[in-house]
Order: structure tokens, then sequence, then C-alpha cells
DNA sequence: GGTGAAAGAAGCCCTGA
DNA sequence: TCAGGGCTTCTTTCACC
């Protein structure tokens, strides 16, 4: 891992459909070198994946919601479980266990505030071990990256 | 935009490097049908990029750190010199302007603690409008990801 | 890491429904 | 108006220097 392979990552983190020609010809090598690094790059996993970003608004999920949630009993099978339930939650975006107050920070996205509602119900309320939970609606996504470096 | 594209689109938010072939197969259409499909789809706006995700442990970036921050003037003028800064902040990979208890919700990653530290005296501390700040560490990156269907 | 040839995928036009 | 077939062009891949 050197200075090229940063300037390749660099790239492609912002497009990933740039073609090793193009990113041959930005950063000085040729282009079957910049392709055996990212070849190399995503068989070591550094690159984990590529993934094309939908507009959430385009598509009909114009909310965004942020949710800080605290558990009643913090056991292993009560973190477990929830966890479990956040990762197929469709409209959960994000879900990080922290220290803190809460005990997790979700990122919703939502059409509307009923379908926001309905997972509350779902997820808050006919689930014993949520003891409380407190909702932000977002105003203005002033950034929203997965750029690492 | 009928339930083709929207097949496409569950596809390609997971892994944009599947060729156009592969979708067709799956989706049953033809490889053709299927790049027209994707290049109105990026055209319009509906797949606004193509991204490559890195892995943040594996580039030194070990921490995630989510920071709820209140200002102390919600003037427009400390509104938009506050987004400006977080823009261009390289540690800040998402920032949101919310209602509710907090202005802004932010989530960095960076390398330790020492570079958190440094980061919240650059822009907090020697930043005379914010009021408070609430930092939580991340143990769990239970889920991460942009997929919006 | 660079070069050149071969395989493969994408883009385009045209046809047919 | 939109899907499919076939051709062309570009990109990637691999063996070799």
């Amino acid at each position: 891992m050197d200075d090229k392979d940063l300037e390749i990552l660099r790239l492609v983190q912002r497009d990933a459909r740039l073609t090793a020609d193009t990113i041959s010809q930005e950063i000085g090598l040729s282009s079957p070198a910049v392709q055996k690094r990212l070849k190399r790059l995503r068989e070591s996993g550094v690159i984990e994946r590529d993934i094309a970003v939908l507009s959430p608004s385009r598509l009909g999920r114009e909310m965004t919601i942020i949710v800080d949630v605290i558990l009643e009993r913090e056991s292993r099978r009560h973190l477990d479980e929830f966890k479990r339930k956040m990762r197929s939650a469709r409209c959960v975006q994000q879900c990080y266990y922290t220290t803190g107050e809460a005990d997790f920070t979700l990122i919703l996205t939502v059409r509307d505030i009923k379908e926001y509602e309905e997972f509350t119900q779902e997820h808050f309320f006919d689930e014993s071990n949520i003891s409380r939970f407190r909702t932000s609606v977002v105003m203005d996504r002033v950034k929203v990256s997965l750029d690492v470096l």
C-alpha cells in the first residue's frame, strides 16, 4: 500500500465508474498497473464493495430520521436480538451501538411520518425491552458521504 | 419507472459491479434492455453516482464517533458557516441538521481519540458559537448501508 | 511495472411488436 | 414506445518482457 494506491482509492471512493485508463492518466501509471492494484485492493478488503448510490427523494423516501434508543436490559441476548432486528429492518440505513447516554443510534429513511410511526409501533412499542427513544427529524442532509480518505 | 427498474436498483445498490448480462438473467430482460434502463436511471438522477466503499479499519480509521452539537446562536449566518466547515472537514463522514434537542448530528471516523480531541479543539472550542456537544463512541457498526430500497 | 493480444462488456443502430 | 438482435468500440484480463 503506497501513495499510488491511496491516490486510486481517493478517486474511486467518489466515482467507481472511472476506467482504469482514466485513472492511469490521472496518477501516472499504465492502465494494467492500475487494474492490478484495484484487483489487489478489492481482494484484500481495502475496497469492501462497489455500490450505486440511489436518490432517496427520487424514490419517495423524503424523510431522514435519527433515533437514539435506550434498552431496558442490556444483556447479551437482548443486544443481539435488537441488532438482528435493525439489520433486517428495511428503513434502517444505519445502526450504531454506542457508549454514552443512548445504547443505539439509528438513521432511518421513510416515506412520511406515518411510516415512521408504524416503525416505532413495530420495533419500539411492541418490543418490551425498549426503555426510551428520542426522535430527531432531519431538516438538511448537510453531508452524506462514505469517503474514508 | 416500473417493477423492472426497481429490481435493477435493488441489485446495483448492493453491487454496482454486476454486469448488465448478469442482471438481465436475474430479472428476465435482455442485456441491452438493462443497459438502457441503467443509463436512463443514471441520467435522471435516480442513481446519483457509483462509489467504492472503503474499509475504515483497513485504512487506519478505527474509531467511529457520533456527536450531537448545539449552537449558541441559530442565525442563518452561523448555521451556514457551521455547515460549510463540516462539509470540508475530512473526518466528518455525515452531518445532519435536525429538529429536536440537538441542532446537528455528526458521524466521524478518526484514527484514535487524540485525532478526535484535535477535531473538537479546532471546531468546537476555538469556535465561539458552540453551546454544547455530546460525544458517543461507536462500539459496533451494526449496520452501515446506503440502501434505499 | 510496462507491452501487446485476446476475451469480455458496453454502447448504438436498426428491426419488430 | 420499448424490448431484442447484432455489430462496433472500449475495457479488462492475462501471458510475457
